[in-house]
DNA sequence: GTTGATATGTTATAGAATTACAATTATCAA
DNA sequence: TTGATAATTGTAATTCTATAACATATCAAC
């Protein structure tokens, strides 16, 4: 289990780690984790990627559930606006959060090889980008950091 | 002329500058500055801000160059691939590069009140992504940042 | 229970980007 | 100069991503 993702881990602990975490956040916060957004987030667990929302609504789907976009786009609304998943924007796709309830700002490291996703931490206000925020007068309130490259295994088959 | 970009600056001197310097780049690395792929840039260039490939296609329509999406996203992608612009995620626009030909990580500001993009610098290497890479063996070659927050005039609006 | 807010179901549409294929133009070696 | 090859452009159709709008149902607090 390692928070930076491209090794193998204990998937069912982190599975259920992850709902665990989840559960109690919202119970804290008065936030209704229905059945479909505990689904949504099962399914991101599960895949530990990654997902396309039209991805996830197949499945959706398949299980008898909604099947119109909304049905998945509102329970990934709902996980990323209280950050228990992220957005990939490079991939226009969806991942569960590995510090659900924590306060943070993810960085994402993302494989151009097998498209595997490891979250790691950042620090907008520090560096040169703090300092150019700083310099002109900018407030940073969020900010999404995806580097892109090879993860270990990739960067072996490529050799 | 800032390279921050929040406040006034010559404009017509750093539209001109942009012009010259990829036609330089270009020239150097056998690349084919062509009319449609200088006219989008000079569009990008004249906007000064980030622009849907949609809003670009549009001008060019209206100039009675060709009118379907892939003229615009061809051009862009040249653009875009040899650094002379970068593409926003979070706004789904792209915007003319402050420093085309430099070798450079950008960073961009964006105001969430006007839209406003200001390209910064940022070295991913260096903090606590670059310490996260190299920890977990990824090889970062690219990344993107995108800070969103509110520009200095948008904050005085605010208030 | 009633009520106001929150969540879900469904239809339709908007917005962003790519595939595929034909036609043209540039590049470069023979 | 010509002919072969690669790069670029034109155009139609499609795919992928996301949201708007509105009706219905469920929850939570009074």
């Amino acid at each position: 289990m390692d928070a930076i993702g491209f090794e193998t881990h204990d998937h069912k602990g982190c599975m259920r780690a992850g709902l665990e975490r989840v559960e109690r956040a919202c119970a804290e916060r008065g936030l209704q984790f229905t059945p479909g957004r505990r689904r949504v987030l099962e399914l991101l667990l599960e895949g530990h990627r990654a997902m396309g929302a039209y991805e996830i609504l197949d499945i959706l789907r398949e299980e008898g559930a909604g099947s119109q976009p909304p049905v998945a786009y509102r329970a990934l609304d709902f996980l990323v606006s209280n950050g228990f998943a992220h957005k990939i924007q490079r991939l226009n796709a969806f991942i569960a959060c590995m510090h659900p309830g924590e306060d943070h700002t993810p960085a994402f490291l993302i494989c151009r090889g097998c498209d595997a996703v490891a979250e790691a931490h950042a620090d907008p206000a520090s560096g040169l980008l703090g300092r150019a925020a700083r310099d002109s007068g900018f407030t940073i309130e969020q900010a999404v950091i995806e580097a892109v490259g090879l993860c270990p295994a990739c960067t072996e088959a490529a050799a």
